[in-house]
DNA sequence: GTAAAACTTGGAGTGTGCTCCAGGTCAAAC
DNA sequence: GTTTGACCTGGAGCACACTCCAAGTTTTAC
């Protein structure tokens, strides 16, 4: 929200390659990101091509850990709005924000559970090949 | 193409829809999981209808921890396969375990980073709205 | 015995989140 | 100033994990 649309002084301004690179996220992914709307329309350089900022970096990231903490893309547009929509829009953010970490903790149990019960069957796995170390020779 | 298949005694036998309601799979996803070779061929009625043995309740279960915890279909294709050649996989079965479970440990180290930082951006909102908590009423 | 509800199959369709492509423009290196 | 590689857009295509459908059969309830 700078200018129309100019790139702002003399920032980093990275490529879309060397956003790429930074984020693990590939090139087609960032336009399709941008063309969702997770991101606001990015810099271009008097030619078109992106420039990414330090803040677009910052944005990306925390979208990565939404992403990663499993939050849909839909969700994700949605908080995006709401960003974009400014300063008036913060409480509705922090309940966004408080149900994803509920969700979050909620399945961080539900993985431990499982996890729990995975080392049951296999300690079972390791106790029957214990019992009988060499299939290979009949008895 | 019934025998060789028959049902064993009297066991429950459980139909399709009973299964879907005590995993909270549909009817629809149970046949897909067998057509993948997820279960093998489930019992029969002499009129074709399926009907599950508690053997096949277990597995079942065991399956949908695995997915919850994030195997993809054709790795469970892969541990079904194990399983139906049987004893002699068992320590392939295991391994497979053995990464699975060390995959989940690492991604649910991963969320719990993720939570945290997700602690501090809602902490840092909290504070925000605790400095100005009406925007309705400008000064 | 019959009507309604549940089940069968093979195959097509769907939502999500990318990923790839064609045809063209732009930037960097020489 | 020209070549080479990076980038642009709109749109099509893809992998995954289901989900739905049509047309027919079986089971259950009465």
């Amino acid at each position: 929200m700078t200018d129309g649309n100019a790139l702002p002084q003399r920032e980093p301004a990275l490529t879309i390659a060397q956003v790429a690179e930074q984020t693990g996220l590939s090139p087609d992914t960032l336009r399709y990101y941008e063309r969702a709307g997770l991101i606001e329309r990015i810099g271009r350089t008097t030619g078109n091509q992106r420039r990414y900022a330090a803040a677009d970096l910052a944005w990306l990231e925390f979208l990565l850990r939404l992403r990663e903490t499993g939050m849909s893309i839909s969700d994700m547009q949605h908080y995006a709005q709401l960003r974009a929509a400014g300063d008036t829009t913060v409480s509705d953010r922090l309940t966004m924000l408080r149900d994803h970490r509920q969700n979050l903790a909620e399945s961080i149990r539900s993985l431990r559970r499982n996890a729990a019960a995975l080392d049951k069957k296999i300690k079972h796995y390791e106790t029957l090949l214990a019992e009988q170390p060499e299939m290979d020779t009949p008895s």
